[in-house]
DNA sequence: GTCTATACTTCGATAGAC
DNA sequence: GTCTATCGAAGTATAGAC
């Protein structure tokens, strides 16, 4: 309570409207093109706004990612709802939107401090939430299965690198490795693994692909 | 041959400087500090000579990629040689100085046309190189088993995940994966699969850790 | 809460002397 | 090949009126 600044709590339309902006941005013209000067003149505010309700750009950086990673652990706490929890885990980390953010703000983490440890804080919750339900999910998997943990980091990896991938264009494997996956969900899940089926029944809280993954 | 600047056959001690000076930076504060004065003064150069060598800040960045794009195409091939090239390709893929440039050029590559152009390009060249090894390693390997293009996607995936989950000191299922991945090394190169035995026999064309993955 | 005005720094890029 | 000098634009951040 020692700076009188507006924190998340306050419901302001332009706090909003300017992390809206810098969102924007950042998945447009990556981190380096969010400026107090660019954010404001996308949210159509005033520059001298963005230090009203966040102090500096670093805050601005924190608030951001922190309002994505909140909403993204709580569909995440939705997906245990969900008739087939490892294909919606699947394509929760797969989202384009929220991959590409998290991208950014890993290379944000790289010399920020502040952001790596908001970061890590964030995917240690993630990762454990991520192996609770793979571990309420998969209650047959034989002894030889990978453990919650592991599936969990190879989820991440192999969803992060397609991402990637596509935004580069590249496509060499893919298909193939996206069979993989289906494949794995449909031993656990028992279900047919078409595309189709994925489409035909939406998923729980899946209404707003923002945040990191 | 319209201007007359100096490519990258000169061997110019500066042109040299300059571009480890670019690396330098990348690495430690991100590409948002790869500016021409921040360049320069690491160098113990005169600004002005980034331009003159470079004649953009996007010159200079696809020369720094190029520079390690090259140098690890050829490590990928002097790979072939190696006595174990599953596990050599997959520490080249899991060093943590590569992969750190890697994720910033890949978020470079979101806004800059001319450096996904040529991120995609080299991309392709190291998957297809990487799928050739994989083909000629895995003679005998079951018809079940993923694909060579698969397998690059898998390894790039996974070798990537684990590096910068170091970065943001996430550890949980590591262990697991990288027991996963040398499990299958082992079974499909048939060498008892100890990390001493990596450490003993230090592979070809490994002197330079620079570079994208 | 929103605005103007401003101080100060750093940026990319160029011209031209040496 | 290397340097100085300089332009105009854009950056962070603050003070203070409304």
């Amino acid at each position: 309570m020692s700076a009188a600044r507006p924190g998340s709590g306050s419901a302001s339309a332009t706090r909003g409207a300017l992390l809206d902006a810098a969102a924007q941005l950042m998945l447009e013209e990556g981190y380096a093109a969010v400026t107090t000067r660019r954010v404001a003149a996308r949210a159509d505010a005033n520059p001298a706004l963005v230090y009203y309700y966040f102090g500096t750009v670093d805050e601005l950086f924190l608030a951001l990612f922190r309002r994505g990673a909140e909403a993204n652990l709580r569909r995440l706490e939705d997906l245990r709802q969900s008739a087939h929890p490892l294909r919606a885990l699947w394509e929760l980390s797969s989202e384009p939107h929220s991959a590409a953010l998290t991208v950014e703000f890993i290379a944000l983490a790289h010399h920020r401090p502040a952001v790596r440890a908001e970061l890590s804080a964030y995917f240690v919750r993630f990762r454990r939430l991520q192996g609770d339900i793979l571990e309420a999910t998969l209650v047959h998997r034989p002894s030889t299965a990978p453990s919650p943990a592991a599936l969990a980091v190879l989820i991440s990896g192999l969803s992060r690198v397609l991402v990637m991938d596509d935004a580069l264009g590249l496509t060499s494997g893919h298909a193939e490795v996206r069979e993989l996956i289906d494949g794995f969900a449909a031993r656990f899940e028992g279900v047919t693994p078409t595309t189709s089926d994925a489409a035909a029944s939406p998923e729980p809280g899946r209404a707003d692909p923002d945040g990191p993954d």
